[in-house]
DNA sequence: CCACAAATGCAACAATGTTGCGTTTGTGGC
DNA sequence: GCCACAAACGCAACATTGTTGCATTTGTGG
């Protein structure tokens, strides 16, 4: 079965979105589909080095971020303390059909049972490029004991 | 009618949060009453200087902005470009029952006819803090040329 | 294998926000 | 009204996050 279906592996990913598959890029992806949440500039910095691999340079990692967002592979958001944070594109669609909680104490983010809501309609000439419901507080690790999980 | 309701003055409203009345912080109550949406750390510096008056410490403005969020009278919420932006705590219950458009171009804030979604169930445990229907995109304006009004 | 555009590494810079500390000031108690 | 004192302020320095310029290296199509 060697089917020419949706590529899967950090490489063909690259490829097939049309930029130069290089080794810092196939590691970044890499880590954005490794990792359970969004990820923070800094976290990523941190997730790099422990493969034992050569650090990564800053600016080329925010280059390379930047570089996935162009091209689609990655999505990027800010959080409430007003941090840029990548996740990898895929992972957003199978969360597409329920919405999201995030613990403002710990950073978590807990899938929901409930459905997004719909898009309201917007005045003429507007044009939506994003709707989202926010939806935040404390889990239930955080809310109980005074003790955050990261307090960072 | 020397009623004793509501107070809405800038002091008094200070005094009623149990907080000191200072120069800085009636200024700074002031211009966010006055704001049609919320304002960053620098959009509220710039603000203060137009009244003539002697330019306010950065620091000082921080910490005013942050006395007032830790007493109420203040909402702080992070915009998409990772920036802070600070509205006058009374001004939010009158735009309570609808929800907003936001334009990524120009930043703008809209009021839509549209009402907010209810607050989803949690699982157990877990604590609501805020649901917001974060819904943005571009304004008329900036849709159809290619030219946004504030282009930063 | 080559040419060359794209990507990288490094240094410097920019924007936003925070901390420390000595000085000034608003306020409750008198 | 005056005093004492905690709170607030002004200033300098620092921290974090993100960007720009530019010379060097590298991935890729031909
Ligand atoms: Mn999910
Ligand atoms: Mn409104
Ligand atoms: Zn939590
Ligand atoms: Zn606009």
């Amino acid at each position: 079965m060697a089917s020419a279906s949706i590529p899967s592996n950090p490489a063909d990913l690259l490829r097939a979105a049309g930029i130069k598959v290089t080794p810092g890029r196939v590691r970044v992806l890499q880590a954005l589909h490794g990792a359970r949440q969004p990820l923070c500039h800094g976290e990523m910095e941190a997730q790099l080095g422990v493969d034992g691999e050569a650090a990564m340079d800053r600016v080329t990692l925010y280059r390379i971020l930047d570089s996935l967002v162009a091209c689609g592979l990655a999505l990027k958001a800010v959080d409430t303390r007003g941090v840029f944070r990548f996740s990898a594109a895929g992972a957003q669609r199978q969360h597409a059909n329920h919405i999201h909680f995030r613990c403002t104490d710990c950073g978590g983010v807990f899938c929901l049972k409930a459905e997004p809501p719909p898009p309201p309609t917007l005045p003429e000439g507007f044009r939506l490029r994003r709707a989202e419901f926010d939806v935040c507080g404390t889990c239930d690790r955080c809310s109980g004991d005074t003790t955050p999980l990261v307090p960072r």
